[in-house]
RNA sequence: GAGGCUGUAGCUCAGCUGGUAGAGCAUCUGCCUUUUAAGCAGGUGGCCGAUGGUUCGAAUCCAUCCAGCCUCACCA
């Protein structure tokens, strides 16, 4: 009831709104002079920037067929000029009373928004721009509502200065499609993102490694620690969960037979959203059979400097205030080097107590409940992780942050784990695989133990997955990359919410 | 979850310690056949995020709510 009177205030304002209505007035003349204000189609055979690139002054004028997006207007009597903006760009078109005759009148009728065909002459106007002398116009779709008009004015030393930018963050997230038409750069880090994730598909399927879909819908969620999003399956009367991760299945798959198995999927994780979480995020898990942790790192740190290249053609970018040289070799330092490094204090043989008086006297605040494992995290990722600007490896956790990683092969009480650190943040996360079942199944226990005790983002104990590695799994090597925190990387964008195309908002309820 | 900031015309923003709203661009009407943040002249346009309260009087003060941003906490 109460939807239905906004829903009625909406659509009465909307009439009210005179710029609405004078479009909607625009688009009955239109129909009634005879004009289709919505084409069919429009043979586009030449694009804007591709135009003035092959644009000579001294050879014969060229003849081009464009379509796109108004974006600005001068009228002037009997000529008029507008600048039109497609895939590629912007271009202005000269539009004529003597070239176009009663066309021309109906120019009165667009606006910028509107999308119209044009085909026409190339030339060079008196103050030296490229355009289109438009011998015809066709409406191909008329706007009916008005767009931010961002002027842009292109100074002496060739910067453009933009005035009015559509800025407003929600606005621009709600109405990203308004975000893309307006602001060009958007669609540029989008393009990025499509580039890098073929890149690494690319990468891995030269490597054989094979591209698998494991179920988004799971009767258990695993592989990693986070609440999951639940749902229920009518005919199978079955409570499902989305997944957190496709570790188990992807592991599952390597018990199988394939000896190198990739999924770049979305994950769904019910939890808080900042700058760096969404509720759906997308993930590339990567699983390769005979392979340590050691391998991992010297395989991700060759993808990751490949695709910087691939992108950027160096290995030195920008992210934020720094310069990040992806060039390999990296530093690898263990999590106790590191921390020895940036605290000065030597961990690797104090116990639970003499930890966290430690921390303590690295004015750290810790949860009584805190074992020596969360201390150790806690010192690292409050004192540590933030100075690692430089793309850093950093290797050998405690086994109690990391259920599903093999125990180090001489270092007790650790596995062998390593995450590459970017810029302060985590980039990706890897390592030997756990095989040996009867200790997974020890450790999914102690899991099961800390759900008891109310941490609801333990681990839940996956008896299928048990089963698949008492059959035997090989040695392996596991990798996980967020592709949203890489596009960030990579982009240099500061908000996971601009390397998403539509971030989740609450609803606008207006 | 806690704190701070923000919400005024289609867009970007002004509105001091309360006296029922203003600019630029967009839009409308004229004039203008190489303009470019086109120009000149004149207009239209607002339930000041929502709901309550204080007051003779609220965009302005107070409370609650909604939405967004930032910081912290939680979280990979």
């Amino acid at each position: 009831m109460a939807d239905n009177q906004q829903q009625e205030k909406k659509l009465y304002q909307q009439e009210v709104n005179e710029l609405l209505k004078r479009r909607r007035e625009e688009l009955e003349h239109l129909k009634q002079s005879g004009v289709d204000p919505y084409g069919y189609e429009y043979d586009v055979t030449d694009y804007s920037a591709s135009i003035k690139n092959e644009f000579e002054d001294d050879a014969p004028p060229k003849r081009y067929r464009v379509a796109g997006r108004v974006m600005s207007m001068r009228k002037m009597g009997k000529a008029s000029f507008m600048h039109i903006q497609d895939q590629e760009g912007r271009i202005q078109l000269y539009l004529r009373k003597d070239a176009l005759n009663e066309t021309y009148d109906r120019i009165k009728l667009l606006d910028i928004g509107d999308i119209i065909g044009v085909e026409g002459e190339v030339f060079r106007t008196k103050m030296g721009e490229i355009s289109i002398k438009a011998e015809s116009v066709e409406v191909l779709a008329k706007s009916l509502r008005p767009l931010p008009v961002v002027k842009e004015r292109t100074t002496e030393d060739g910067t453009v200065v933009r005035y009015d930018p559509f800025s407003d963050k929600e606005l621009r997230y709600r109405q990203r499609y308004v975000d893309m038409i307006v602001n060009p750069d958007v669609r540029e880090v989008f393009k990025k993102r499509a580039q890098l994730i073929k890149f690494i598909r690319d990468y891995l399927d030269d490597q054989g490694y094979l591209e698998v879909e494991t179920p988004a819908l799971q009767p258990v969620y695993g592989g990693a620690a986070a609440r999951p999003f639940v749902t229920h399956h009518n005919a199978l009367n079955l409570k499902l969960y989305l997944r957190i991760a496709d570790e188990l299945y992807l592991k599952r798959l390597i018990v199988g037979g394939f000896d190198g198995v990739y999924e770049i999927a979305k994950d769904f994780r019910n939890e808080g959203m900042d700058r760096n979480h969404n509720p759906e995020f997308t993930m590339l898990e990567l699983y390769v059979a005979y392979k340590d942790y050691k391998w991992m790192m010297d395989f991700v740190e060759r993808m990751t400097a490949d695709l910087v290249h691939h992108i950027h053609s160096t290995f030195t970018i920008s992210i934020g205030e720094h310069t990040v040289d992806f060039k390999p070799p990296w530093k690898r330092l263990t999590m106790f080097d590191a921390i020895q490094e940036y605290t000065g204090i030597d961990i690797s043989e104090l116990d639970e107590a003499a930890l966290r008086k430690a921390a303590q006297e690295l004015g750290l605040e810790l949860e009584p409940s805190a074992g020596s494992g969360k201390i150790i995290d806690e010192i690292f990722s409050e004192l540590v992780e933030p100075k690692l600007i430089q793309p850093t490896i950093i290797m050998d956790y405690p086994v109690s942050m990391s259920p599903l990683a093999k125990p180090h092969r001489s270092k007790p009480g650790l596995v062998e784990r390593f995450e590459v650190i970017v810029n302060g943040q985590e980039l990706c996360n890897a390592f030997s695989e756990l095989n040996d079942p009867v200790e997974q199944r020890a450790r999914f226990e102690e899991q099961m133990k800390l759900r008891e005790r109310g941490d609801d983002e333990a681990h839940v104990l996956d008896e299928d997955y048990l089963r698949a590695l008492e059959y035997g799994m090989p040695p392996a090597a596991g990798l996980g990359i967020g592709i949203d925190r890489l596009t960030m990387v990579i982009t240099n964008q500061e908000s996971i919410r601009d390397v998403l195309l539509f971030p989740q908002m609450r609803p606008e309820g207006k």
